[in-house]
RNA sequence: UCAGAUGGCCGGGUGACCGCGGGUCUCGCAAGAGGUUCGAGGAAAGUCCGGGCUCCACGGAAAAACGGUGCCGGAUAACGUCCGGCGGGGGCGACCCCAGGGAUAGCGCCACAGAAAUGACACCGCCUAAGACCCUAAAGGUCCGGCAAGGUUGAAAUGGUGCGGUAAGAGCGCACCGCGUUCCUGGCAACAGGAGCGGCUAGGCAAGCCCCACCGGGAGCAAGACCAAAUAGGGACGGCACGUAGGCUUUUUCGGCCAGCCGUCCGGGUCGGUCGCGUGAGGUGUGGGGUAACCCGCAUCCCAGAGGAAUGGUCACCCCUUCAGCAAUGAAGGACAGAACCCGGCUUAUAGGCCAUCUGACAUU
RNA sequence: CGGAGCGUAGCUCAGCCUGGUAGAGCAUUAGCUUUGGGAGCUAAGGGCCGUUGGUUCGAAUCCAGCCGCUCCGA
């Protein structure tokens, strides 16, 4: 995602922290939907630290997410990772876990939304 | 072995996988794909100095004002930097620190204390020799005076110590030290050493004002140069409208100028883009000069560069630190910090480690 | 990129230029006053003057280096 409007859409969606990340998620729209694809930004503020730190903060967590999303993302969703204030500090590992967690917890409220929905 | 001093260097290493930015090659109409190569620092930081570069101003320049620098010599493109000396201070020593010109150009300040804080002074004191007086046998007392040794204060008191000298004293005289000055010797010089003279007249503060010498024209890569939309406006040429409507020429007539529409061309500027932009006061090696800073010759290398954004992530082994443990080993961690026109310095931050030279103490030979 | 200014008591500021004693208002504490509170009156406490060096006999003050903040110009 590049656009401002996404990611202010995604903020007003699901959020979640889970140690040194916060995910924020919500269903792709649908002009800019395609079948199966899952859209993905990244942000880092000033409070992580300088533009080293903040592009550091961005590069792990497009690390991590290349790992956890392709096996736990859904099709048709927008996903938000904002660093926090530990994420450049954090092992590797915990960095994937959290993502993991996050989004688990996320998928979980979003059924029960879909659910309520239905009903 | 312990404790130090100085100078220099490094600032994790190797491999695998996946990425990011620039250049270049191939394929492709293009979007892009693939290959290849390069890709942070000793401080890139603070922006405290100096310079290059660019534009502006200017007769070479000089002066005023303002700011800066301040022992001497050298290095350098230049510097407030560096090197080598000198002087002063500290340390047993290796060595370290110093804004270190001028206080007889002038102004100003020196709290409290103290008699007195600068054209010095006389509180406590010291002395009665000479002169006058009282009493007189003498001693003594008073006046007129002389003195600054001793005391007290203070950061600092017209130099200090000793001897002579004296009524008591005083550079009054002498010796040594200090200060000033003249000459000689050594040194490029700062300065050092020596001799003579002055007798002390010259307290401190110039990181108070100031004086003297030297330096500085102003701005900064958002400098500056080039290319160049749409729209509005400007100019030139041609055509249309063609004597009606508007403005100016004080008013009216005449006349003149401006003003309308269309087309072509021109130039300026805005958005935007390109250059400036990395072959350089360059790196490495080597030979030489110099005590050194540094300089010269030869060979060789091309080595980041953007839009504010790239220069990384993960894993394994090794290295180091801390913790736990008898050990094997396990766990946690790896400094300060990230170019944006460039270079020379300064300052500040920095885990840990390495090398060289030197000093002191102790022990052994 | 270039320049200017400010850090002093819990808070807001003087004092700095021209160096020797840090002061004012609000706040705090105690007492008086009031049936009690507020207001008022009286008194007290509270500061290594942002930090590190230097100059000086002596530095909040003068000089330099850092740290933090604010403002201005391009």
């Amino acid at each position: 995602m590049k656009k401002r409007a996404d990611f202010l859409r995604a903020a007003r969606g699901i959020r979640r922290v889970e140690g040194a990340v916060t995910l924020e998620t919500c269903p792709t729209p649908e002009a800019e939907a395609l079948p199966g694809r899952l859209r993905i930004g990244f942000t880092a503020s000033k409070k992580i630290g300088n533009a080293v730190a903040r592009n550091r903060a961005k590069r792990r967590l497009r690390a991590a997410a290349s790992q956890v999303l392709p096996l736990l993302g859904r099709g048709g969703h927008d996903y938000v990772l904002v660093a926090r204030g530990t994420c450049v500090a954090r092992p590797f590992p915990a960095l994937l876990s959290d993502i993991t967690t996050a989004l688990k917890a996320a998928h979980k409220k979003l059924d029960a939304n879909a659910g309520e929905g239905h009903a």
